[in-house]
DNA sequence: TCCAGGCAGGTAACCGGTTACATGGCGAAC
DNA sequence: GTTCGCCATGTAACCGGTTACCTGCCTGGA
């Protein structure tokens, strides 16, 4: 008690009257000891308040590590709710999880990567999408290379993959599936003029986001418009900025919004609907993602399976299938955000 | 390459034809070691691809260990939200910090913190309400022993005080004030039939809203009707059926609802939409916690500082504030959602 | 020329568990 | 009455690092 956390397994010993392996065995279990003896080396424990050293423990013992999963927020519902799935498959699967936040900082994943890697994790599971440049080809190779050597499994989530010999397990969404189906339920229902608010050239999930977008307009006979596509990042904050930037230059020019996910289209109904549109009156708008604002904003969307992914992702990790890359389906979900035009 | 993860610094110290100790050295730093000598060690580290072992080290050289937070489900914002602020608070006092899970589930808590504690974390933060019975807390006061035990420090926020002798921090929001001053503000807007959506009896922060709403209610000479206090968990879901229920009973005899907390709100709003009533207009309504979907919802509620709870967590459990328990003050926020009663 | 002192680097004890192997005691079988 | 063998328990090596302490060498001053 005066110097807490330093009983250890021979005070406990001494104090039972027996050696350190009875000890060690009558904590484990699955061992014969005597009655007797299991007893007073259970009351020495209580009364010294001995809490085994889980870094001795693994030491010696190899057991099985934990799962990390390594997100920018877990303020944004998609990570969280992954991380949710992670969770829970991995509970399922008898192992701890632990969630990460990098805060959107290379230099913060860098060092938890250092970490997990050190405490022999069994896997780690990174997600979300990236600017997909050189330095980040190089940046994941190296981890994977690290992780590997440390002996444990890297899982990239969202993220395209790194190539042959790179030893990474890649699970991801059909997002250009999931554009392609959501612009084509706009142009069925009769909208041509369709602004796609959140282009981040180079940026995975939204490139691929876009060329969904394009090639259902290109399948209608919709020429593709630049103007209708515009910059933002996928925050609610970056919707209403760009939205509020597009309606200053003057007459909106489109009677629908694609949102590059549902953040973005709640930031934007917001700057529409200070500009006096209304949703979905004046301006149909989908969103992608199917997080919390959707269903508040009654949000035609793009259902992610979120939590499937974490499990996916677990189970990847785990040896318990075979299959990477992975690519999970979506499907839209209709709800009240999309008004069908009527013929002009 | 073979068995991966099995490098040691024996195998690196052979390697560059130095000892454990140099090898050591050189990665630990700040001990002079000659230019030539330190190459020859990292060439080595790099060819074997070594990664020191984390619980070897930890065992050794005692050195800061980890702050973990845990929480119910990191997919509610009121928990995702706390978490950003522990890790911002923890990244700036240089520590690692961890999100742990337990999905509301007792069992799953119990062995996190067991695990947490042969860790040796630095501090372990527990968070959220609970129903305050005699099993949770002898719970909890077991946990806060076993934890001193192992040299952990545990802070609860949002949880009431444990007494005298329990080695527990305690930092937690002025519920009470919040929700007096919310309620307030319905009734200085004239409405006098309040609803009050999200009573849970022995559950602790329900209990000390509905103490705020009551003594608000009081204050200006209005007499608390049972009947206008309605059970409902703090969820979406719990809001929606709760307020279904009730309007399904006849008619509301309420003009303004306080929900506990904005998840209930959300769904109590999209009942009220179902029942054709509509947010100001038929119906005033406030919520709590100021999460996300309050900003959609243009959403009257109380504003509690997450960030701020969960950084001073931090700074209490690594002693650098004194006073314990810490209450936070909270401020109204005020969006759309509540109109001002004509008189009648 | 001899010795003190400083510095790079090695040796081995130690952190706190687990577990292979050794030991001693006792009952059953001869 | 031996001998065999099993069972409960003890002894000590080991996991992979850190670090106190020691050694050997080189330099500088008397």
């Amino acid at each position: 008690m005066s110097t807490p956390g330093r009983v250890t397994i021979r005070d406990v010993a001494r104090r039972a009257g027996v050696s350190v392996a009875t000890v060690s065995r009558v904590l484990a279990g699955g061992y014969p000891v005597l009655a007797v003896t299991r007893n007073k080396v259970l009351r020495a424990v209580r009364e010294l308040d001995y809490v085994p050293n889980a870094h001795a423990r693994a030491l010696s013992a190899a057991r099985p590590g934990a799962i990390a999963i390594v997100v920018d927020s877990v303020a944004m519902p998609y990570y969280a709710y992954i991380a949710q799935g992670v969770e829970e498959q991995a509970a399922q699967e008898g192992r701890l999880s632990l969630i990460c936040t990098t805060g959107g900082d290379t230099g913060r994943e860098l060092s938890i990567v250092q970490l997990l890697r050190e405490q022999r994790a069994e896997a780690v599971i990174l997600v979300g999408s990236v600017i997909l440049d050189d330095e980040y080809r190089k940046r994941m190779t190296e981890y994977a290379h690290a992780l590997a050597a440390a002996g444990s499994r890297l899982v990239l989530c969202g993220r395209p993959p790194l190539g042959e010999g790179v030893p990474a397990l890649v699970v991801g969404y059909d997002n250009t599936g999931g554009a392609h189906a959501v612009t084509a339920h706009l142009l069925s229902a009769g909208h041509r003029r369709i602004l796609y608010l959140g282009l981040r050239p180079g940026h995975t999930t939204s490139d691929s986001r876009v060329a969904g977008y394009r090639s259902a307009l290109a399948e209608h006979g919709v020429p593709a418009d630049p103007a209708l596509e515009v910059e933002a990042e996928f925050t609610r904050e970056a919707g209403y900025d760009a939205m509020k930037r597009r309606l200053a230059e003057g007459p909106p020019g489109f009677t629908a919004v694609f949102a590059g996910n549902d953040l973005v289209a709640s930031g934007a109904i917001q700057a529409l609907d200070e500009h006096g549109l209304s949703v979905p009156g004046d301006v149909s708008i989908v969103g992608y993602d199917d997080v919390p604002p959707a269903q508040d904003l009654r949000l035609t969307t793009v259902h992610l399976p979120h939590d499937e992914l974490g499990r996916a992702a677990v189970r990847l990790a785990l040896g318990r299938m075979a299959s990477s890359p992975l690519i999970l389906g979506t499907h839209i979900v209709v709800r009240g955000s999309v008004r069908p035009l009527g013929p002009r």
